[in-house]
DNA sequence: TTGAAGATACGAAATAAATCGTAGCATCTT
DNA sequence: AAGATGCTACGATTTATTTCGTATCTTCAA
């Protein structure tokens, strides 16, 4: 088991991005990430993604293909691993080490329509007969 | 609204165990987070700790009382107030902003027993009822 | 009354994370 | 051919977080 550490805030936004897009070039997450962003703040600098992503290429976080010198950026972990890990990280640090408190808490926070419960508890039953 | 960013991880740390005892000294707060770590990591200076916890006091995070000339700590948000913040910040951070998607995946992480499982449910007819 | 033990205050160092400036290299445009 | 444009590389700075060293005060016991 190799114990990486969770993705850090930054990462995790350029994550995001990719999970939704890719493979995508540095300017295509920049453009991304600044049109997100609140337009009182700061924009990021296209230097600064590069950086970022470059990092996570070092880290295996990212794989990287080179087209016509131009480079493509993908995940290289799925988004659901990704998230299990960001969960599991953050039941340590804040719900003492329990998930299931967490997902009960979260569903408090949810504002779940009608819709949306339906939807847990099929997720729910399949739990409950499923591949455990 | 005062919008306080979420506690950092070291901050996390301390108010998990003040949430489970409190008030408390820095003392008992340093041994117990101590006591807690891998044996083989070196150990959290009690200097350190306190400073941790006096810089949660000026941000609010701790309220504290005096009594024979020694200090002693609480947690000025309660748990559930913290956790909700971490989750949604979670949310945004990892999950699109859905609350309900990170609930749905971290009951996937839970391993849930039956009785949990049935905790769950129980749990969503209270949401579904209002019986906030 | 002196000194050991144990407490707080606080500046500052060490570490981690995020941001950017600048250089360099192609390609395109005129 | 020369300048403009747009890309990557990478050292270095900035900012945030965590950690600790040292000074100081109080109490307790010899």
């Amino acid at each position: 088991m190799t114990n990486t550490p969770p993705p850090t805030d930054s990462e995790l936004a350029i994550l995001q991005v990719l999970w939704s897009k890719h493979p995508e070039t540095v300017r295509y997450i920049n453009d991304t990430l600044n049109a997100q962003r609140n337009p009182t703040d700061k924009e990021i600098g296209y230097t600064t993604t590069l950086k970022m992503m470059q990092l996570m290429l070092e880290k295996g976080l990212l794989k990287r293909t080179i087209v016509e010198r131009n480079h493509l950026y993908a995940p290289s972990v799925s988004r659901e691993v990704t998230q299990s890990q960001v969960i599991q990280d953050m039941a340590i640090r804040a719900f003492g080490g329990s998930a299931l408190s967490l997902a009960m808490q979260a569903l408090g926070n949810a504002d779940a329509s009608p819709e949306d419960i339906a939807k847990v508890r099929q997720w729910i039953d399949s739990l409950e007969n499923g591949t455990l």
